[in-house]
DNA sequence: ACCAGAACATAGCAGCGTTATGTATTGTGG
DNA sequence: CCACAATACATAACGCTGCTATGTTCTGGT
C-alpha cells in the first residue's frame, strides 16, 4: 500500500540546499526544486515544509561539524587535541559560515541539542583524557570545561563569522584557550605550547 | 520647499517595532505601521525599506547596550567593574534576546560596527584602569583583553539566547572570566573574588 | 501668492510559503 | 492476479511579504 520516500531524494534536496547556501543564492521553496524536476510538493512530502528543511540543514550541519572533528588525530598531548579540536571548529565554522548561521538560527528545537550535545562529545573525551594524564586538576568537570571551550569557539565563530570581528582575530583563540586551560590547572608554558600546537590554523 | 522628516516619528516606529520584537511578533511592514495612522510609505520614506528598519534596530540595539553598561558603576576594584560589565552585557541580552539576535544578524555593515567599537570602549577603559592599577602585566593589550572579554560574553549570550544552553550555563561567566583575566596577570584569589562580586547575576 | 518638492495614501506587482484538489503510482490483501 | 487503498506527486490558487508606481496633499522659500 506504500509508496516509500526515497532517502536519495532527501539527502540530494539537502545537498542542493547546502551547496545555494555555501554560493550565498536565496534558498526558496521554489528556487530550490527549480532545475530537479521535482515540484514544490517535494519539499513537504520529505520535510513538511521549509522549516523542517531548515531543521535538516541545522542537523547536518552539525553532522558535517562532527565528521570535520572526527578527523582531528588523538596525539599524546590531550591539551593539544583540546585546542586542534577548538581550531576545526572554527574552520568548519567559517568555511560555510551560511550554514553555520542556520545551525544556531532563531528555531533551535530539541531535536537540534541532541546533534549538538554529540558534537560537544569530542570535546568532553578529549577533556577527560587531559584529566587523566594529570594535566587538569581533580575537581575540573570535563563537561563543564568543554562547554566553556565551545563558549569561546562559538564567541568567535560568530563574531568573525557575522562580521563584527575580522577574521586575524581568530589567534584570539590562542590566549583564550590557554587562559582556560591554566585555570584548570595545567602547567602554563607547557599548556601554551601545546594551545600554539594544536591551534596552528 | 521642504517637508522635513518628523524625527519623533522615526522613533516612535523604532519603539514600536522593539516593542513588537519584544512581544515575539513577527515584525513586518504592514503590521508595523497597521494602527499608527501611518501607510506602508511611511518605512520607506523614514528608513528607505525594510531593510533600512533593521540596520536601525540594530544601532537601537546597541545604543540601548552602551546605556546599560554606563549604568555599571565603577569602583576601586577595576577587575570587578569588567566583570560587571560583561554581566551587564549578558543581563541586557537576555532581557531582548530577539533584539540581540538581530543586532548580530546577517545584514551587519560597516556603520552597525562603529556603534559596536563604542560598546567595546567600555570595556577597553575598564581594562586600561586595571592595567594601570597594577592588576594585568605590562604587554598586555587592553583592546586585545576587552575583545576577549566581548568573545567570551556574545558566546555565552548567543548559546543562551538562541537555545543550546540552559540558563544555567551563564554561571561559566565566572570561571571563564577570571582564567581569562588570571592569564592577563591578576593575582588568582584576589581575581576569582573580584570577578564574583562584579558577575552577581 | 505661487509652486517646486517633500511627505503621504492607494493600488498594484512579483515573490514567498502553504494548502487544496486532482492524478498517477505502488505495495499488498483477497 | 487483480483490485483496492494509501502514498507520492503535479497544478493551481490563496494570503502574505516587501516593494514600487502613481496620484494627491501639504509645506516652505522666492
Amino acid at each position: 500500500m506504500v509508496r516509500r520516500k526515497d532517502p536519495a531524494v532527501r539527502s540530494l534536496l539537502i545537498e542542493r540546499a547546502a551547496q545555494m547556501l555555501a554560493a550565498r543564492q536565496p534558498v526558496t521553496l521554489r528556487s530550490l526544486v527549480a532545475g530537479t524536476g521535482m515540484s514544490t510538493m517535494a519539499v513537504y512530502t520529505y520535510f513538511g515544509g521549509m522549516d523542517g528543511l531548515w531543521t535538516a540543514m541545522r542537523q547536518e550541519g552539525f553532522t558535517r561539524l562532527a565528521a570535520r572533528l572526527a578527523t582531528v588525530e588523538t596525539t599524546d598531548d590531550p591539551v593539544r587535541d583540546l585546542a586542534a579540536l577548538g581550531a576545526a571548529y572554527l574552520s568548519n565554522a567559517l568555511a560555510v559560515p551560511d550554514l553555520y548561521r542556520v545551525m544556531f538560527d532563531a528555531g533551535f528545537e530539541l531535536e537540534d541539542a541532541a546533534a549538538a550535545d554529540d558534537t560537544l562529545h569530542h570535546l568532553v573525551r578529549t577533556a577527560e583524557r587531559a584529566k587523566t594524564a594529570g594535566r587538569f586538576r581533580d575537581d575540573v568537570d570535563p563537561l563543564e570545561l568543554a562547554t566553556q571551550s565551545w563558549t569561546v569557539g562559538h564567541g568567535l565563530a560568530s563574531l568573525v563569522a557575522t562580521g563584527p570581528l575580522p577574521p586575524q582575530a581568530l589567534a584570539h583563540g590562542v590566549p583564550l584557550l590557554t587562559a582556560l586551560f591554566v585555570g584548570a590547572g595545567d602547567d602554563p608554558v607547557r599548556c601554551r605550547r601545546s594551545v600554539e600546537l594544536g591551534w596552528a590554523l
